[in-house]
DNA sequence: ATCATTACCTCTACAATGTGATTGTAACTG
DNA sequence: CAGTTACAATCACATTGTAGAGGTAATGAT
């Protein structure tokens, strides 16, 4: 099963779609959840994730911007989706009927 | 942030009540999950669980069964549940507008 | 009362995952 | 060319997840 940390940097690249690259997600990551996420946890995970054929990377190009070095892109793979909603709707599952379920 | 096995454990016994004890945890999690959920991962997690202060375990009465030996009891604490439910509203919060949201 | 049976817990060792800190590299600016 | 900025790679370590073998006490049958 995916871990929690993989699962937050598959649904963070997911939304973040063609714009998907390592800053990118972890910037998406600390707005979403509230909670820092370093750089070392990142790519280490995205290997991980790579590893097991949930997601691909490839290097892109620089952009033109001041220190705009080349981004090393992301895209989910169709296992890596379903890998992700198997985690979700276990999560739900295993929540159903306690008390915290409604959302806040 | 709560591992996923983590949270697994904290829900389970909170369904069960006053019924939550090892090994039926142990069933709960293995029923509603469908996976199997061994002894080791289950007793040593709920060691670091009580260490952290998200639940407390006290060992219970035998019950008057053939076999029936005395059962490691289990009670979340308001910090256990405050934390499984920031785990939980996480995931909502970070699943928010990705394609597998809707139930399956 | 003894002994096999049963239900449950404990311990130990290890594998996988999560994390921070540091360092490296290339494009941009002036 | 030198400094600055945006980004990535790596390493060493902490935490979490997992398996398995073994231990203990109550039961019920002999």
């Amino acid at each position: 099963m995916l871990g929690e940390f993989e699962y937050l940097i598959i649904t963070a690249a997911v939304r973040l779609a063609n714009n998907a690259y390592g800053a990118a997600i972890r910037q998406e990551i600390e707005e979403t959840t509230g909670r820092r996420c370093s750089l070392g946890a990142l790519y280490t995970t995205l290997d991980r994730l790579e590893t097991k054929g949930f997601l691909r990377t490839w290097m892109g190009e620089a952009t033109p911007l001041r220190g705009g070095r080349a981004k090393r892109m992301v895209e989910v793979s169709a296992e890596g989706k379903q890998a992700a909603k198997e985690f979700y709707n276990a999560i739900q599952r295993v929540t159903r009927g306690v008390s915290w379920e409604a959302k806040a």
